[in-house]
DNA sequence: TCTAATCTCTATAGTAAGTATAGAGTCAAG
DNA sequence: CTTGACTCTATACTTACTATAGAGATTAGA
């Protein structure tokens, strides 16, 4: 297949598969005589687990990380498992972060009113006052 | 005060400065005869002012926004409230994408004990073939 | 067979919000 | 007068792509 149809398949955009193949996650497949890119089902299944992968915001390079272990497939796979766990941790702090975001932005939220002037918007008053934490 | 100074009193970096001005949220300074820019306490008030609001994740797009805002006092700020409570929607996407993940993640390390190899790795078995939802 | 539409190619620029660097100039103190 | 600290501009880099230009390839219909 050409990589309009692989494109279709996996979910990726054309431009991304070019993308991931310059980055190196992807082999460089056979071309046509016209110099059209063609594909096998082994390189649908590779995007499939690359999009799978970047689903849960797995970064480019960690993908690639995890593509070459599967090249070496007796060593222990520790290193996996301690990916996964410090994704877990970033996401864990992320989530904290965000959340006491959220609370200063709906404390910020409450200082003003609806139908006031910029004059008298309590959070922009705010915003030129707080003081870093 | 030159930039060095400004930098340290604002808690912004000194290329974050010569960015902000770049990006015209702040004013172009006076310059000494060695070119050297000089700020006075406005342009750190001005500074404390993008700094709060970039720790509330604001683009600085939208506080070039708030910035113009201050300079028409008498008009109603609906425009702010709505920006504010935009990103409180935003946050609180963004903040469920995240659990999900972070559920999706957790599962996925359960999959694998810590001392197996490569091949049976349950994590990498799973990333090859979950589907997309 | 011609042609128009669609697909693909490469290369480049843009996105956000800075950081990092090079190479040059300026300033203050010893 | 020289050394070190500071500043200047301009450029490249970061992430994971997307968008675009301009060219060539392929396919379907008339």
């Amino acid at each position: 297949m050409k990589i309009g149809e692989l494109a279709k398949r996996s979910g990726c955009s054309v431009q991304a598969i070019r993308h991931y193949e310059k980055e190196g996650l992807i082999s460089p497949p056979n071309r046509t005589e016209g110099n059209f890119r063609v594909y096998n089902s082994d390189a649908l299944e590779k995007l499939i687990f690359i999009k799978n992968c970047r689903g849960l915001d797995l970064a480019l390079d960690e993908i690639k990380q995890l593509i070459s272990l599967q090249f070496s497939p007796s060593i222990p796979c520790e290193a996996v498992n301690e990916m996964v766990d410090m994704h877990l941790y970033a996401i864990k702090s992320r989530i904290a972060d965000l959340q006491k975001l959220h609370d200063t932005l709906k404390q910020l939220r409450l200082k003003c009113g609806s139908a006031r002037s910029v004059e008298q918007c309590g959070i922009l008053a705010e915003l030129s006052s707080i003081t870093d934490s």
